[in-house]
DNA sequence: CATGAATGAGTTTTCATTCAT
DNA sequence: AATGAATGAAAACTCATTCAT
């Protein structure tokens, strides 16, 4: 029982660390996030830091990596909403995009650690695992958007990748978030697929 | 005579140094590349460093904000190459991509300052006129294809927007340079425009 | 308790870094010390000495201010001791340069500091409030003694000052310590507060 | 000839460094002043410094050592004018703070080193020759006006030392220098010689 | 003779990490 | 379990000094 209530508490406090590291990794980087100003943030010794996580570099490798099974999650769950493929990806892109624009400071630190492979080789390679993943994830709809007509044809692989960059590269450009910059950036982001332009089918 | 010999030799191990610290600043980020390493990697003794640069900072600075000029050149050349709009705007596109896969470190030093505007506000600042300019340089000939109907509509500002972020975004993704990939990324990224697809016109 | 133990150590180790920093400052000056020598001269590691001062300067200060206080006690307490004013002023005068003779260390680094004050302005300053106090406190017997007759005219204020200018420079003088010098030094001393010769009332 | 000119051409620049060298080392002291700074006063390279002054302790040194035959010679000239012991005195008391007060660089300069003889034993030891000279020299005077009843009765030895105190303290006092100072600061110094008070004669 | 370039030794300061309590 | 104290390993930056021109 008290084990019980033992292991809330670490668990709760072991998130407060990494929502307070995630903050400052983003803001200030790796090297300049000290291990004491996240205690501070979290209201903790900086040696408590240390019964949580052994290294700063195994909090840094936590903060990026546990996330990412939530994130799967979610970009699994965006793309099964719809009926037909395109209405799946226009689900996934609008999602993707309005998380990168209101929820930045995540995927901020992701592109750090994925802009420095050398130096965070298992956290880029977790990284790159998780992103193959997703280009493996995405293909499939892609290829039935091509057979159904909706899309017009093209190597599904590069096409996710492409998308995928657009979908990095979004995170850098302090746009500011509102509905209209949102609906252009998603507008514009499922031209990649090569959505079929119904007005020309009308002609 | 001896001074013409000497600003040229200056000059020259100023490059030295910038090169030298271009890599190492991209491959291990700001803080983890330390003076020492960058002397060593030009032959000279970490002191040196201080004559050409007076701070770390300087030196990072110039590292990012020196090429722009030459980058500005290069994307207004690629950009005049060609005669339809649609035929200057894949110009444009090939030869970022090509810069982006092949001329990798560079860019992901752009990419890894950007990605701090706090940490480094004065490369940020400068960044986004830079970026701003992009921008602005690119809407004209948006602009001027959708007018000649050779792309579809679209707000020509998200639009230049959305390429850019597509262009920044490749840089993380680490897809093998080749012509294929360099082919696949071209076309996928022109789609960003809305290339108005002759087939469908003769439907 | 446990708080109180450490505290006291505290205290303790503190006071050791100022007792030898102390020495160090008044030996080889301020920029020639190092904090590391400190260290040694305590027995800890130089990094230990900045959870105790945060910067070099600090510790510094806190040297040469933090006695000020006791200082002043002191030579309130001689000043207070016997009856007539060229008493009191007998006792203030025999006390500091007992002090000045035997105890140089501090006095030296005060003299050091008040030297420099373009290089030290805050202790500067402080030192200059302290001087002031310490003419406003001795001037009243000085008064008294002129009115009771047991002191030559002159302005107060010069007097005081001029003792103080004898009380410094005898820290320069590296007289040896002993009766005879003491007794020397202050005879010759209290001069400059204008004794009225017995004799001569005798006369 | 050549040489002649050029012997002076040195002479002179050597003076100068000497002269900015001075004010400099007064104003920072010792390590904070750097060669460059003093180059750059002088509007020569640093590297020309070490042309006429081998090291930086070198430089010190002659800063400081150097002008002591001037200063020997000003004050035998002060301590020779007048016809009797106490005029003679009181035109060196007068001449040395007139000087002490307007002209302090140079003096707080001697102080400096003076206040650190550990770290500048050389200097300390020359400077030491030059007070016991000074002493030596002044004795006597201090001799005859007691035996012609100017002066009350003391030891000359400690009365020479008290005097130069007195003179050493006055240097880091900041007074403002003007008529009314130096008068008040004369009149009291010379109190230390003892002068017997004329009016306590004619009572 | 004068100097700009180069450097190595040294100094303050920071910080992840360990440990005793 | 939590923490305050201690430290050693860096790292940026300075500066006297040397040397080639």
């Amino acid at each position: 029982m008290a084990r019980t209530v033992n292991k809330k508490l670490r668990d709760e406090r072991r998130r407060k660390i990494l929502d307070a590291a995630t903050v400052l990794f983003a803001q200030h980087g790796f090297s300049q996030s000290t291990i004491t100003q996240i205690a501070k943030a979290v209201g903790v010794s900086h040696a408590t830091i240390f019964l949580y996580f052994p290294t700063k570099d195994d909090l840094f490798q936590a903060v990026i990596l546990e996330p990412l099974d939530t994130t799967k999650k979610l970009y699994l769950s965006l793309m099964s909403q719809g009926n037909s493929p395109l209405e799946r990806l226009h689900s996934l892109v609008r999602g993707q995009i309005h998380r990168s624009l209101y929820n930045a400071t995540y995927l901020r630190l992701v592109q750090y650690a994925l802009g420095q492979p050398e130096r965070f080789p298992d956290i880029a390679k977790e990284l790159n695992h998780y992103v193959n993943r997703f280009v493996h994830d995405i293909i499939p709809i892609i290829e039935e958007g091509q057979r159904m007509g909706e899309l017009s044809p093209g190597d599904p692989f590069y096409i996710a990748w492409a998308y995928f960059s657009y979908y990095n590269g979004i995170g850098m450009c302090y746009l500011e978030p509102n509905e209209e910059s949102i609906n252009e950036l998603v507008k514009n982001g499922l031209r990649i697929f090569g959505p079929v332009e119904k007005v020309c089918n009308y002609d």
